[in-house]
DNA sequence: TAGTGGTCTAGACCACCGG
DNA sequence: CGGTGGTCTAGACCACTAT
């Protein structure tokens, strides 16, 4: 019923821009409930091919987009699922300033103290992954009596710290010589880069900037 | 109500890996009805913090992943909304037969004779995102009929040819000769590249390399 | 096969926001 | 303010799958 009502909307009958009829006409044309053109419609906004307003109604998006959802797992999950051997290594774990464009990235017009952590995920030994973390003291305090050589904070975080706010961006860098070094990788590679932010309420809690070996992917689903 | 249903389940209640009673038993708990219930679990397992399965019941997701969307516009709108002047290109348009990877990239087994378009997006006349895209004459032969050096095939694919799925990659590469001098870029610079294949059931539609400028971000929603 | 989540209905009331 | 979508209820039946 709900698959139909969704093949119905898109095979045409609408382009970009039209008005759809309220729900409750729909259900009436359809011999349907109003509840499910609601939960159709609900779905068809979800994906971005309609816009609802309450007093506004059903807009076909007059800009299609194309979306789609990626997962990020946990690092360790991600390489153990490819077969192999997770590693990890502390590599720096400092208690500093957070230089401008970190604060910047939390959205902080001052700079605070934080904890920064530089550390290495390996898959079989090699590097996989490097990352460069800052944690705020303010809003995660206790992470400082985390033995970060053997707990990595990626997961200390997942597990203790939920957050309500979450920010990523991919792009590209080129490696440089600090990044090839530890990556194993040759001076200038194309690197992808993931970085994230987290805050709970808004309150910062983490921002890490994930440099990835050369070759790595990152795939959505459906 | 679905709100309190959420924030109770993820206040601590449960742990990663935890079974939650089944919904029946948490709508009498919570006095409320069944479908809420439902409703507030299908939200949790569309963010992936939970996982349901029939006669399995409800489980918290033993791993937890940081799920996100990604909105990929139409190209032109993504360079308007930045204020600039869209601009397009087209390169090379030849009907050939796909080379052994795109064919793989579609799930084909043997190559197949296909419109490869090559376009350039402009962004206030000065080189944006490179296009590298293959479209099936079978699934789409109206595309021959179409002035590719006006009509751009992002936007003509989007407006004629609805699909039902779509396979996004991201990662980085390091600039070839060939699209330094198109981007207007530096050798070897690191570039961000999304690969887009879409098919209508199981016919594939076409698949897209697009190779973006340095500096390029790819931003993600909530 | 029995237990669980998934879909649907018919109806009520609420919340937002455009005219 | 009135029209539209959003949420909720109480109940029925269905579809999947773990045991």
């Amino acid at each position: 019923m709900r698959d139909t009502l969704h093949a119905m909307i898109l095979d045409g009958t609408y382009y970009a821009g039209d008005k759809l009829p309220k729900d409750e006409d729909i259900a009436e044309t359809l011999g349907c409930a109003r509840a499910t053109v609601q939960r159709a419609m609900r779905d068809l906004s979800d994906s971005g091919i309609v816009e609802r307003r309450r007093k506004g109604g059903t807009h076909v998006r007059p800009d299609p987009v194309t979306r789609t959802t990626v997962d990020i797992p946990i690092t360790r999950k991600e390489i153990e699922q490819k077969g192999c051997v997770y590693g990890y290594q502390l590599i720096k774990q400092t208690k500093i300033e957070t230089p401008i464009p970190v604060a910047a990235s939390f959205g902080l017009s001052a700079p605070t103290e934080m904890l920064r952590i530089e550390a290495l995920h390996l898959a079989d030994q090699r590097p996989y992954m490097f990352e460069d973390r800052w944690v705020s003291l303010q809003t995660a305090p206790e992470i400082l009596d985390v033995d970060l050589t053997h707990e990595n904070a990626n997961e200390w975080l997942v597990r203790n710290k939920p957050y309500t706010r979450c920010d990523i961006r991919f792009y590209a860098t080129k490696a440089t010589e600090y990044y090839a070094d530890l990556l194993g990788a040759d001076k200038a590679e194309a690197l992808l880069v993931m970085e994230r932010t987290t805050w709970i309420g808004d309150k910062p809690i983490t921002t890490v900037k994930a440099v990835t070996t050369p070759g790595y992917q990152v795939l959505t689903q459906s």
